[in-house]
DNA sequence: TGTACATCAGTGAACGCGCGTTCACTGATGTAC
DNA sequence: TGTACATCAGTGAACGCGCGTTCACTGATGTAC
């Protein structure tokens, strides 16, 4: 029975954790990450403040796991709308890609706003965040190494980079493999450095656009938000040079 | 004696409230938003903290002040580089606005957080700083007018915009002219629609560069950072059929 | 199966802190005659 | 020019609040023989 009795521990543990977290995103989205308090969580939860460090030794650490949570959230988004696209139609893909973010973006703003906003004065992330917050770019590497292996990448006129930016976009093809998860890693190899560029400004502008009109920049400037944002995806499908764009 | 006499109250107050800012923006530089404290403020300066109330009705309102400075912070920076180039170096004068703009918000990077960063929660946008906040925008614009009306922007092969995001554009030429202080409002009537989301696009692209740079983003992804946004900035020309780009 | 012991979750009081804002006040500076 | 009054900047004490984290503790759950 060792395993087993230590494994409902570990359940009832794991349970609470979750809930903690669960509470904290409901406080999160109503208060934002600054309005964050773990005793307001715990009292919610109906316990003293100090049981949480039975769960999580600090409210940074709390802060750490909602963010890798969000990053996997957004992720999780991306990858399910773009898996559900025939492996072909790859502007489909890419469409999916950014509209999904977007969308998961509007439901969870303060999650988005964790993540991609300013980052939390005094709070550094730790390592573990890296490799869920490479998740979308590596979808939309995806689809243009799909492309590149395939039909291949129309050719287009590009501006052409600088050396240094040229190194840094090989970097990334040897970087990326050692960062990818549960065999996320494209075959990073088939893509020449001008089309990584092309998929970190695609991976920019998307976010870019999101944050623009989560923040409220767009108001009184772009009311046609879905509209906009696809063709951001098609502007930057057919400068890379994907079929179809 | 009498617009003198007010005159020396009011300009030891407008110092006054000159020197509460700068000691603010200090401290946001160093604790960012959520940390920035009347009070600390106040025991900075040596005097009682509810003294500001004397030139600030709130915490509030004294972050709006130094959000509309801060805004005027990147129009000025914008403005006077773009402003240093000749009138037909139409490239330059958009470079000028992109590596301007990245410039300033490498120097103020809580200031930047401040206005491109995560909204502050509770905190609510008054209408004055929609204004400043346009300055770089027309900044752009009015590269791209300049080149419509003077050689004309050369045709290229854009992704046709919806219905809906061209009607966007044309009330954006109409909302301009509007908002348009000291004599900045340029002559938008000569942009046609596709142009407008050319400049939104563009002017997208390059702060979500920055903020992607700021935040960390790009952190062991791009790391030739000038000569990414160089790049994003020719990117944006070409698209737009700036001449040269 | 029963007992002695170790592990662990959760408590509640306390520490030490800082915050924004109000309010009745003092004293200096400006105004009007 | 001199005096009575009004305006205004700045004070300091207080209100009422919330926070993250520590620590010695109780009692239940699991473990080993």
């Amino acid at each position: 029975m060792v395993s087993t009795s230590r494994g409902i521990r570990q359940r009832v543990r794991d349970e609470l954790t979750k809930e903690i977290k669960d509470v904290a995103r409901r406080h999160l989205s109503e208060f934002g990450a600054p309005g964050l308090s773990v005793r307001a969580i715990t009292r919610e939860l109906g316990m003293a403040s100090s049981a949480v460090y039975r769960y999580f030794p600090s409210r940074d650490a709390l802060l750490t796991a909602l963010i890798i949570d969000a990053y996997e959230g957004v992720g999780q988004a991306a990858r399910s709308a773009e898996s559900a696209c025939a492996r072909t139609d790859y502007l489909g893909r890419w469409l999916a890609v950014f509209r999904s973010v977007r969308g998961w973006a509007l439901e969870h703003p303060h999650e988005y706003a964790l993540i991609y906003g300013s980052p939390v004065p005094g709070y550094v992330a730790p390592q573990d965040t890296a490799a869920p917050a490479a998740h979308v770019a590596f979808l939309l590497a995806g689809v243009v190494i799909d492309v590149a292996m395939g039909p291949g990448l129309e050719p287009h006129v590009g501006v052409e980079p600088s050396e240094a930016l040229r190194l840094d976009a090989l970097k990334q093809v040897t970087d990326m493999a050692e960062v990818a998860v549960d065999g996320t890693a494209p075959a990073l190899a088939h893509l020449d450095p001008v089309a990584v560029i092309g998929v970190i400004d695609a991976w920019t502008a998307l976010f870019g656009a999101v944050s623009f009109e989560l923040f409220g920049h767009y108001h009184r400037v772009v009311e046609a938000r879905e509209d906009h944002l696809d063709r951001l995806a098609r502007v930057t499908a057919r400068d890379l040079g994907l079929p179809g764009a």
